[in-house]
DNA sequence: GTGGGGTACTAAAACGCTATAGAAGAGGTA
DNA sequence: TACCTCTTCTATAGCGTTTTAGTACCCCAC
C-alpha cells in the first residue's frame, strides 16, 4: 500500500547516487542535462512525490499557513467573508504547493495557544492576524515566536507587521454624503464591539463627516455582530421620538435582522428608513429590498494577503503596509430620500 | 529564533539518552518511574513540542484530516454548514492533536487532483467526502490511494466507506405530512443539483410521500443551489395558472431568495405561499417571516463525523454506518394554512 | 556461583530528503 | 608533465523522532 517510490528508489534505477537525483529534481545544478532529463522521465513514470515531512525535517518549510478566527460557535454567521478570503488565498498559495489551515476558536486567548502551539510544532509557515483590536495581544506573541504573520485590516503607518489593509474610514465617508446628498439629517450606526479596530475608525469616520456635513453627529452602538444584538439595537433606535432615518450597520448580518426589525415594526424600508451594510455577500441580495452595501473583491483580497505572507516568510523583516481598493457603495434598493 | 528544544538536549541534561527521553515522553516501558518523573519535568521545563515532521517521517500521522468542498467561486453562499461542521470536527480533533485542513476547489475533478497530492505527499491522515454524488467517482479513488475517509451523508446499506448520516427521506416525509395537515394540495421542491444523492433522496420521498397524502405528487425542479436559479425557479412556480400553495427549498440561501421572489411579485407569505427550507442557519431567523425549517444539531454532526474518521484511520477496514438524529421540523412565520 | 529472567537503560538504525565536502575525469595552460 | 579549473557526480552527515537490538545490572533460585 505504501510503497510509494524515495529518491533512492530513482537514483537505483536510473544508476546515479540519490544526491544527484535530489538536485535533478530541485532543478539545480550538479547534474549534466542529459541526466537530469532521463532522472525526471524515471520520477514522472514511478509517479514521484515529494515527502513534505522529510522536507521539513531538513528545515525546510511546512508548507502550511494558518488563519484562525475566534468566534463564539453560537455567533457564527458573519464567516462568508473569510471563505471568499479563504479562497483567494488558496489559489495563491496553491501555486507555491502551500495551503491554508484554518481554524475556529472560542476566543482570543485560545488563539494565541494556537500560535504558540503551531509556532512550537512547525506546524505552519505564517499566520494572517484578522479582527485585530486596539491594542492587540498577538501582535507581541507572534512576534515573540517568530512566527511570519500579516495582519489584515491594520492601516497604512508602518507598525510592527506587514499588513493588507482597505481605507474603510474614507468609506465610511463615502456612505456619510451618498446619505446627506439624499437629504438623511440623522444616521445611526449598529457597529460591532469597540474593541475592534475597525469597528472604532469606522465609528469616528461617521461621527467626523457628520460634524462636516453638518448632520446630527452620528451615534454608534455597539453590539458583538449578531443578529440578535443587531436587532436589538435597531428596535432601540427606532423606538425613539426622533428616530434615524437612515441606520448603518457593520455587517451585512445586523443589516439584514434590522430590515426585518424595521419592516416587523411596520417602518417601511426605503421610505421611512434607509439601510446600509458595510459587508457584502449573497445576504444583501436576497432579502428584500435588497440592500444598498460597500462592495468590494473579497477574493482578490484574500489573493493579496496570501502574496503578502509568503513575502514575510521570505523576508521576515518585512513591514510593508499595502493598501487594496477602497470599497465601493453598491446602491440597491434599500435607501432613498427619506419622507 | 528557532533553537527549540530537541529529545538529545533533554536527554543530556537529564544525563539519559534520547531513546529514554522518547519512551518517557510517549508513556511507554522501559523507563522507571523515578527517571520518567525527571525526563517529564525537565521536559516542560524547557517547553519542549514534538516536531510533527520528524515523527510523520518515521512514518507516524501527519495530525492533519482533509476537507474539500468543490464550490464554483462565484457560488459561495451555502458554506455555513460546513462551518459549523468544521468546528464540530476541529473540537473532536483538536484533543488527539490533530487539525483539519479545509480546502476550496472549483471542482469534482481537482479535488480528485487534490486527494491524490494529499496521498502522496503524506499531508492528511484521512479525508471526509461530502456532498454525494450518484455513483460519485471519488470513493473508488480514496480507496485506490488507501486513503482512509469517511462519507458524509450516505445512508445505511454498508457501502464502500464508513459514512455519517441521517434520513433525509424520513425528514422529508416529516415536511409532506405537515404541509398535508395544513392542507396543502399542491407542493412543489426547488431543489439541487440531481447529481446529488441526498437531491435525489429527497425528491424521491416527497413525491412518494404526496402519492401517500393523496396530493398532487410533487414536482421537483432541479438548480444549482445559486440563489439566482432558486429565484428564478420561484418565479416559474408561482407564475402558473395552478401555482402551488407551499414550496420546499434544499437550501436557506434558496428558500429565502424564492421568499424574496414571493413578495416581490405581491404573493404573500405565509397566507397565500408557505415555505419550507430543509436547512437552518441564521438566515432562516432573520428574514420575515422567519422561516419554517429542519434543524439539526450540525456543531454534533461534524463531531461525529470527526470520530467517525479517527476511528477509520485506526481502522481503515471499518465500514460503519452511523445514523445521526432526523432533522426536526421547526415551525416559523412562514407556513400557514392556505387560503 | 552459575544460570534464568526481569528491569533500566544505551547504541544505532531508520524514516526521506537536502546540503556539503570531496573525488574523478575532462580540458586547458604553462 | 605538472598544475589548475570546471563539470559532474558520489559519499556522507544531518534534520528530530521512534524503534529495535543489545548491554549491564540486579534479584532470585538452584
Amino acid at each position: 500500500m505504501s510503497n510509494r517510490p524515495t529518491i533512492a528508489d530513482i537514483a537505483k534505477r536510473v544508476g546515479v547516487s540519490p544526491g544527484a537525483v535530489s538536485f535533478a529534481l530541485n532543478g539545480r545544478p550538479g547534474v549534466s542535462e542529459q541526466t537530469r532529463a532521463r532522472i525526471l522521465e524515471v520520477a514522472r513514470d514511478m509517479n514521484w512525490r515529494p515527502h513534505r515531512a522529510a522536507r521539513a525535517l531538513g528545515g525546510a518549510q511546512a508548507g502550511v499557513v494558518g488563519l484562525v478566527l475566534a468566534r463564539d460557535p453560537r455567533t457564527l454567521g458573519s464567516e462568508q467573508f473569510y471563505t471568499q478570503i479563504l479562497y483567494g488565498m488558496q489559489d495563491v498559495l496553491s501555486a507555491r504547493s502551500s495551503a491554508v489551515q484554518m481554524q475556529l476558536v472560542r476566543d482570543t486567548a485560545a488563539e494565541i495557544d494556537l500560535y504558540r502551539l503551531w509556532a512550537s510544532e512547525h506546524r505552519v509557515d505564517g499566520v494572517v492576524l484578522v479582527d485585530l483590536q486596539l491594542d492587540d495581544p498577538r501582535i507581541e506573541v507572534v512576534r515573540s515566536l517568530g512566527l511570519p504573520a500579516v495582519t489584515l485590516g491594520q492601516p497604512g503607518e508602518p507598525g510592527l507587521l506587514p499588513s493588507v489593509w482597505a481605507d474603510d474610514a474614507e468609506a465610511m465617508t463615502t456612505i456619510v454624503d451618498y446619505l446627506a446628498a439624499l437629504d438623511h439629517r440623522r444616521i445611526a450606526h449598529v457597529a460591532g464591539p469597540p474593541i475592534y479596530q475597525h469597528v472604532a475608525r469606522r465609528a469616528a469616520a461617521l461621527h467626523e463627516q457628520a460634524l462636516v456635513r453638518g448632520l446630527r453627529a452620528g451615534e454608534s452602538v455597539g453590539t458583538d455582530f449578531s443578529d440578535a444584538q443587531g436587532a436589538a439595537a435597531t428596535r432601540a433606535l427606532l423606538s425613539r421620538a426622533d428616530r434615524p432615518t437612515a441606520i448603518v450597520y457593520d455587517s451585512d448580518l445586523m443589516a439584514a435582522a434590522g430590515l426585518a426589525v424595521a419592516l416587523e415594526m411596520g417602518i417601511e424600508v426605503p421610505r421611512a428608513l434607509s439601510v446600509v451594510s458595510f459587508d457584502d455577500s449573497v445576504l444583501t441580495r436576497i432579502v428584500h429590498p435588497a440592500l444598498t452595501c460597500l462592495s468590494r473583491d473579497t477574493y482578490a483580497l484574500g489573493a493579496q494577503v496570501a502574496s503578502a505572507l509568503l513575502q514575510a516568510i521570505a523576508d521576515p523583516s518585512s513591514r510593508e503596509a499595502i493598501q487594496t481598493e477602497t470599497p465601493r457603495l453598491v446602491v440597491r434598493g434599500s435607501t432613498a430620500r427619506p419622507l
